[in-house]
DNA sequence: ATAAACTTTCAAAATTTATTGAAAGTTTTA
DNA sequence: TAAAACTTTCAATAAATTTTGAAAGTTTAT
């Protein structure tokens, strides 16, 4: 496989891989040409890489900044923006963990958590719905804690967490 | 908050949660449905019940059993099929971790492995996407692992973890 | 102050994904 | 074997999401 069927190969793998870690395809994919870049790009190279439309380009760079994945470089001397992309796996992976908790774990925690606190007026069924999103919370919350405590240990989180849980 | 609509909050909260868990709205909404109800449902009673059409509801709860989180269950004296789901909750997270890991994560480690290893030409951008890509491909091999260990602790197994990843 | 270089916005268009419903298929009953 | 009860399939349609591109907005240089 030479360079470029490489690296279009990874661009499209990683963009098509979006949902999994809940962003569009493009902004998935201009994080991974910027990830695998060996400078900053422009917003002009962006575009003519992954053809897609300025428009498109901008409002997924923002986006991509409003996760904290993405940053302007000012380069001096030149007028345009450039942009990078966080280099270190682990924290990007700690970045994507934090936000995703934040904008859709915790919003969900905080339903499942007003319905099973719902009255129980003694039927089968309120008690089953109580029951069941009670359970469904505390999952939620367990998982939701346990995500944000591995990706706090600072360095080698993953590496370590796996060996404390083979032992 | 009455039964009722903590009832269509939970579904629809779900629902639009789907996404997170890596299926469509109908499909996590029948779930939902499901989840709460304190006996099997039939065809007719999900439709009627989520206002989704005969062909809808079929094909959906085809998938559901095909990620083995919902079963049909056969009622002597009954001709209709009637179905219900996994209903406890560690569970239902081990068929799902599990069934993501095999078709999503599996197979982007395969094309990360493979880009990874392509030959280096010497260059500094094909060092850059090997070196990349290989983090990248290490990250989520062990994010995976990571997963289908805690997974596979079958009593109380994030309780256990945490308490590991506490200490 | 103004023009050039560049970025953002957003309504319209294109694309993708989900849904419908009726016809075809299957199973059960009689 | 035939008809009734039920389920599945799939082409057409609808809905949701993404993308475009040109106009409006900003910043920088002269």
């Amino acid at each position: 496989m030479e360079y470029q069927e490489a690296k279009d190969k990874f661009i499209n793998t990683w963009g098509s891989l979006g949902t999994l870690w809940g962003i569009n395809k493009a902004m998935a994919q201009i994080q991974a040409l910027l990830f695998i870049s060996t400078k900053p790009l422009s917003m002009e190279e962006i575009m003519e890489e992954l053809q897609i439309s300025r428009g498109n380009t901008s409002m997924n760079l923002r986006q991509l900044m409003d996760w904290g994945i993405v940053t302007k470089e000012l380069i001096p001397g030149e007028r345009k923006d450039f942009f990078t992309t966080e280099k270190d796996v682990e924290e990007l992976a700690r970045i994507v963990a934090k936000e995703r908790s934040r904008r859709e774990i915790k919003p969900v925690i905080k339903v499942l958590s007003d319905v099973s606190s719902i009255k129980d007026d003694g039927t089968e069924k309120t008690k089953e719905l109580i029951k069941q999103t009670k359970a469904l919370k505390e999952l939620t919350d367990n998982l939701d804690v346990l995500m944000n405590k591995l990706v706090d240990q600072k360095q080698n989180w993953i590496t370590k967490s796996l060996l404390k849980l083979i032992k």
